[in-house]
DNA sequence: AGGACATATCAATTCATTTTGATGTATCAA
DNA sequence: TTGATACATCAAAATGAATTGATATGTCCT
């Protein structure tokens, strides 16, 4: 049983870094944060964020790669959107962890 | 009322970058599950982690600065535990920005 | 006071991520 | 089929973060 477990948080834990890395950036925060306002092309992120499209483009790619958005293309736009799932999968990460967190002092050896 | 709720947001958003980035790297992410277990002095966290002093002292003082952790002296040692109010403002941030997710696509302007 | 121990800090190097400007690819409309 | 639009990718430069080994600081013990 220690094992399933070990190996379940294993895997939690790595994707959560992974997730983690892509959300620690403010200006990837703001393209979330722009994002859960609805599903939107490029062209209107462009807009909110105020991002070079090259730059913006970097950053969106860096959060698809991690699993936090997806895309969808139509003619000649590319749609992102926000994956509520990996939002909960973080936050269930965290929620475990604050679970197991036995505030007892251990004597130093 | 806008305002306000902006402000908090705004607050939290920057807060919370801090704290994803200190969390988000493998070796930080090892540091903080061992202090899941409870508080401990450096040396505890050399043996549990294998790094050398100084490199655990750096990830232990981004950590610190981000809010993560805390530390306390006694005597020669230096206890660090983890800060729960630090991990639940994350599952918040996490959990709020998972509530105004409205996915309804909006339309290229 | 002197030595040993626990930890922090520093400067130099290495390594990783980000930015920029340019070019490439696909789609649409005329 | 040409030109325009929307987006992705690339290589080079700029910036930032991590590692290393050395040295500094403070505490304890004798």
């Amino acid at each position: 049983m220690g094992a399933v477990i070990a190996e379940k948080n294993v895997l939690a834990a790595s994707q959560a870094s992974g997730l983690l890395k892509a959300l620690a950036d403010p200006l990837r925060m703001e393209v979330i944060e722009s994002l859960s306002e609805g599903e939107c092309c490029v062209c209107d992120l462009m807009e909110k964020t105020g991002l070079a499209q090259s730059r913006l483009s970097f950053h969106l790619k860096v959060l698809k790669d991690s699993g936090l958005i997806t895309d969808r293309q139509s003619g000649r736009w590319v749609y992102y959107k926000l994956d509520l799932e990996a939002l909960q999968l973080l936050e269930d990460w965290i929620a475990d962890l604050k679970k197991s967190c036995k505030n007892a002092a251990k004597p130093c050896s």
